[in-house]
DNA sequence: TCCGTCAAGTTGTATATACAGGCTAGACCA
DNA sequence: TGGTCTAGCCTGTATATACAACTTGACGGA
């Protein structure tokens, strides 16, 4: 079973797309033009452009005609799963967010958590506990588990400040997600932290995350029923894309 | 505020995507080949290439080098709200699906219903609940309503044995879908039907769905949450694709 | 100083052309 | 009759070229 060579357009692609996974290109980096992909790989500029082209569409960088191509970040992307970040959604709602960080400590991966995560029973994962308020409301609490060799320098972050979801999707973009919601009665300890009343249904996020090809972290997010809700919008590929909204988007960025 | 000529491109897409919207072009059906939309649209083959390229991207085709571009089935779509329908979700789980249908009436839109579907108050509206069982176990209860002229026939229609969200999709293609998971206090009606313990919480999926740029069903889905969870899987756009398993299916539907 | 113009670079689209490779039907030969 | 082979159509990719529209910055004149 012999590879046959990639397409050429298909072979810029995966060289752009892997100087973004290093991180050698960071969201709002200037891409290589048409032209620099002309002289640089020996193409013709139509080639580069069908790449740079299918990048666009895909999600990995944003087109401004007369400026270039940057890269996009991750997050926007008009998903189910976008929201991946409880402080942007609640700024979204144009409240405050706040957090407080209940534990911030490296453990030893167990049971479901080591089978969530693909890691042998006992290995080091950072653990992290945090409860999100907004408007001094709690929100969520986000119970976290991360593996360690992926965040080393986990334990020195002030999630307080950062959301564990900003800075790890900082370290290494998003490449494919798995969820499942779950309605709950939740325990004392949940309840208590997230002042819900009793007998007040909780709706609960698990969320694991892959990056490089591997489960990365895993998060179970608590809810109170009656102040949250998940919502989700689906538009299938192809159809017209806004473009002034995002530019402007886009300008924030660069500034 | 005119609107600026689309491109040749796009043009040639659209026109592609209203012969299937319309029933012109049925699935498994050949799509003009590149030549003869070259010879019928007076457009150079790069062009017609580009079209029917981003239709396959889009799913709308299929295309297999040296026979031809071919109308492909819109069920398939590995989307977080592919899971439309609950039927074909515990049939994959290897279970059995019965449903019994509580009302299928028509009615006046209210409130909350008439302000989902973009409808006037009071207009006509076709008003669906049926409770769906797994292996006999109630699994869901579904309280939708459709707006009357899509789909005229729906109180001939035997929801048992045809679920209302596979004909819906029958008969015009999902475009645009939204929906919010709520984690609730089910109330005495739906505890009932579903069979759930006192004090156990109810997950509900509130489903709307678009049709040719409008609304045309808002749906209700309650879970007992004990028995119930919603998955879900994210994979970024532009991971490559299979193709000779979809190219065997192709050849049964031309059989 | 301020404003208009212009040049250069960039993306977006469209065309003509070329070659490679998959598929099929019908011609052709044994 | 049966098998083989080829011509013709199809998609897939790649190049060279052209023009339009947009953005930015530099330059020059009022």
């Amino acid at each position: 079973m012999t590879a046959v060579a990639k397409p050429m357009y298909q072979q810029l692609k995966d060289l752009i797309i892997g100087r973004i996974s290093s991180g050698d290109l960071r969201p709002a980096d200037r891409v290589p033009s048409e032209n620099e992909l002309v002289e640089a790989m020996n193409v013709s500029r139509m080639t580069a452009n069908r790449a740079l082209r299918e990048l666009t569409d895909e999600g990995y960088v944003r087109r401004i005609a007369g400026r270039g191509t940057f890269v996009s970040d991750f997050r926007a992307g008009s998903h189910v799963l976008e929201v991946q970040n409880i402080a942007d959604e609640i700024k979204q709602r144009g409240r405050t967010h706040t957090c407080e960080v209940l534990r911030q400590s490296l453990q030893h991966a167990r049971g479901e958590v080591a089978k969530a995560l693909h890691v042998e029973q006992g290995s080091d994962v950072f653990h992290l506990m945090l409860v999100h308020y907004e408007n001094g409301s709690p929100i969520q609490l986000e119970d976290r588990h991360v593996v360690a060799d992926f965040a080393p320098d986990c334990l020195l972050q002030d999630f307080s400040a950062v959301t564990p979801s900003a800075y790890l999707t900082a370290i290494s973009p998003l490449q494919e997600a798995e969820q499942v919601v779950r309605a709950t009665q939740p325990n004392a300890a949940v309840q208590q932290q997230l002042k819900m009343a009793d007998g007040e249904p909780g709706l609960v996020v698990m969320r694991r995350t892959w990056s490089h090809g591997r489960p990365v972290t895993f998060a179970r997010l608590h809810h109170p029923g009656s102040r949250y809700e998940l919502a989700g919008h689906y538009t299938p590929p192809g159809t017209p894309k806004s473009t002034t909204a995002d530019v402007v988007e886009l300008e924030k960025l660069q500034q």
